[in-house]
DNA sequence: GTATATTCAGACAAATTACTCTTATTAATC
DNA sequence: GATTAATAAGAGTAATTTGTCTGAATATAC
């Protein structure tokens, strides 16, 4: 199971992570990235639709074609690609899925897991695709 | 969708805190539960079998049987509810789903998820039901 | 002991998510 | 223009999660 982004979103974010190690001016394949990321392909094809519908990436058919990112990596973070693939439920909906929750009626964990959510979003905020595509070509990390 | 917990995971956490709300010797049945939260009646009979046999619920068959807790509702927390119902993924997997990553080898993701995680994991170790259901009971709450 | 109300358990059905296949469209190269 | 390699798009399949149904086992009350 995944842990909180669906599985369509965590394969967004690594294959977006992979782009951004890229020239911004290449055009790279679909079945460039799901081989080396291990991704179904199609799959992948469709994910890379949504993000290119949302203006994240540009797409270009025929040969020599592919996909590259819309803007530069360092404008791109990790909530845009989150909202456009998985929505807000994330950061909306109940935590303990009570049907009534909200600030005026809370349930019991309400206000325990507001903070958690606001720094998860925060985080998301934060961290964009230029300081990760950094970090995954330092050595030790993966 | 749900946030983070599977919809089993919220309707176990749901029904458990309704259960701590009544006294500690009456035994309620299932269908009032599922009647009163508005929960698939079979369903969650499947999730209180999950809790039985983790001895969080105890059962009794038969006329004037149901489900109590089997231990006080303050020796009961978040976290033991979550571990039975999920498993333990949330706390441990990657959060972009990463196959090999790890503390040594981590992720672009790994350490910005690391202190959120340890506080969600924290919050609910420390959120036990008797404190739920108490706030819940207060005007106000859902 | 019989009727009744409950859990227990397994098979089944529906919905959602994940993944595959196929065909059309596009654009570069020869 | 023909060939080729790529995306676009939609239909279809598989797996997982969610929810339903049915019958057996059990214990209480009469």
């Amino acid at each position: 199971m995944s842990v909180i982004f669906s599985k369509q979103c965590e394969y967004a974010i690594q294959a977006l992570i992979y782009l951004s190690k890229k020239t911004e001016t290449e055009w790279i394949s679909i079945k460039e990235i799901a081989d080396h990321l291990n991704i179904p392909q199609h799959f992948l094809g469709k994910i890379f639709q949504m993000l290119s519908n949302k203006r994240i990436l540009k797409s270009k058919k025929g040969l020599q074609g592919g996909f590259c990112l819309s803007k530069p990596s360092s404008d791109i973070n990790l909530k845009d690609i989150v909202d456009t693939i998985d929505g807000d439920a994330y950061s909306t909906a109940c935590v303990a899925g009570f049907p009534n929750c909200s600030n005026d009626s809370p349930c019991p964990l309400h206000n325990s897991w507001k903070d958690l959510r606001e720094g998860i979003v925060k985080m998301l905020k934060m961290r964009n695709l230029k300081q990760m595509a950094d970090e995954i070509s330092k050595p030790g990390y993966n």
